[in-house]
RNA sequence: GGCCCCUUCGUCUAUCGGCUAGGACAUCUGGUUCUCAUCCAGGUAAGAGGAGUUCGACUCUCCUAGGGGCUGCCA
């Protein structure tokens, strides 16, 4: 019987996750799904400034909003172990691994520290899973401050005795780390404790090469979910930012994702922020969407119009048939298909320039509207007839351009004689004959 | 400065010594079409440079160049 793989992410509530941390909650998550392991939140909150209730509430909701849950078992607060913290280092203390000493630091504060006595010959190493084997010499890495002069465990400790104390089996992060992980190997092994194996991932850089941060655009999770990203999208997109599942898929199903991830073949270099192929991977999860949901996204926007009580399924999902491969983002709507719900719809002004406001089209769109109002039943195969008849096989270009900007202010949206039927008989020849009367001459 | 790491199309990547270097995004062209979007077909575009090992190197080794990380009483 193996030991059962625990990972965890330790992000420090600041209030914002940024988008390289949540790729490493993913790859710690997906990782311990695909091994049957345990995924593990602990919440490094020793910073009491930014550590505010509602910090780990924003932090809480984002991994909740991506699918990532709070881990599977009860998340673990590193302020409530710091007492664990300080028993290791008056051990540390006792075996001499660890000293105390007056020192100055960088600003300016004066007071006894406790340090960490480093080996000061051979040379540590260790197989990261992502980056191969790694080697440094104990003499390059001088000795370091595990207590503060006013008594608190300082991060390299803390961490250290967090990860002992949940019994982490497999530590992945940020490539940030990579140094510090010679010194917290050198630190289990005063200890006592079992090293565990490392996998450090490459960071998310902007399109200079350097780390990506908010100066570059969206760098939190919070903005790309009020942007009106899917999180099934960003989840899919950062997962492929540094892995891929050897074959040609792209878009993944979470189960895919589970039974592929695997963090050998995660990349061991940077990878650039592209979010053109963000707002691709966006469209395919919205594109796939099941028809229910995209139909639910899409009432609730309306809700409170008018035009929208009444209507019937049938009608919502010819709507949908129309409206779901037009859509990038769910909060486009409602003003995308507002004006199917309110008469007082909006017109673009440039719309009106170019297909309203132009000689003959007054005429063109009162003798459409004339014979439309003749035809039998009110739906897009008679309606398109009467205009084809029109064109005689010309294009129907002159007819339907005016039309669609009357009916609907605008020149983009769905196939003009779907939108007339959906629209209804009244309201179309109501709007043309309207649309004519304000803005033709 | 010191230590560590990295280097395939503009971007994300495939390739685990045989490559006419494949895919996706972006971009361009064409088709479908009433617009937009979708969809379909196609195009442009890459192995940082130099040595070596080898029958053969994008793949292995070394050097150079470039990039990044770390070098706190921050995490």
């Amino acid at each position: 019987m193996t030991e059962e793989i625990r990972v965890r992410f330790a992000p420090s509530p600041t209030g914002k996750v940024h988008i390289g941390n949540i790729r490493a909650a993913i790859y710690n998550w997906l990782y311990a799904r695909h091994v049957g392991g345990k995924f593990l939140l602990r919440v490094e909150d020793t910073d009491l400034e930014r550590s505010t209730p509602e910090a780990i509430q924003a932090l809480f909701d984002c991994m909740e909003w991506l699918g990532l849950g709070l881990g599977d078992e009860p998340v673990f607060y590193q302020t409530k172990n710091v007492k664990r913290h300080l028993e290791v280092v008056e051990r540390l203390l006792a075996s001499g691994d660890a000293y105390k000493v007056e020192r100055t630091s960088r600003d300016g504060k004066t007071g006894v520290v406790t340090m960490f006595r480093m080996p000061k010959e051979g040379t540590i190493e260790f197989d990261d899973i992502v980056k191969g084997h790694m080697a440094k010499k104990a003499e390059d890495i001088p000795d370091f401050a595990i207590v503060r002069s006013d008594g608190s465990p300082i991060f390299h400790l803390a961490n250290v005795v967090d990860d002992i104390d949940q019994r982490v089996t497999h530590i992945i992060r940020g490539d940030d780390h990579v140094e510090n992980t010679f010194k917290h190997i050198c630190l289990f092994r005063a200890i006592g404790a079992p090293i565990p194996h490392y996998g450090h991932l490459s960071m998310i850089v902007n399109a200079q090469g350097k780390p990506y941060s908010k100066r570059d655009g969206a760098a939190f999770v919070g903005e790309f979910r009020d942007a009106g990203y899917l999180p099934e999208a960003l989840f899919n997109y950062l997962l492929l930012l540094g892995w891929n599942p050897g074959d040609e898929r792209e878009v993944l199903t979470r189960e895919e994702m589970v039974s592929l991830f695997d963090l050998e073949k995660v990349h061991v270099t940077a990878a650039k922020f592209d979010l053109k192929k963000l707002q691709w991977m966006n469209g395919e999860y919205i594109k796939r969407l099941p028809r229910d949901e995209f139909k639910a996204a899409m009432r609730k926007s309306v809700e409170g119009l008018e035009g929208a009580a009444g209507r019937d399924e049938a009608w919502w999902d010819r709507l949908c048939d129309q409206m779901q491969v037009r859509t990038k983002f769910l909060k486009d709507m409602p003003g995308n298909i507002e004006y199917f719900f309110r008469d007082d719809y909006a017109f673009d002004p440039k719309a009106v320039e170019k297909r309203l406001a132009k000689d003959g089209v007054k005429a063109t769109l009162l003798d459409l509207a004339d014979r439309f109002e003749k035809v039998a039943t009110w739906d897009a195969v008679s309606l398109e007839v009467v205009v084809k008849e029109l064109s005689q096989g010309q294009g129907m270009g002159p007819w339907v351009h005016p039309v669609r900007v009357a009916v609907s202010g605008r020149t983009e949206g769905p196939g003009l004689f779907e939108l007339l039927e959906l629209l209804g008989r009244e309201h179309s020849l109501a709007r043309i004959r309207a649309a004519a009367a304000k803005y033709c001459p």
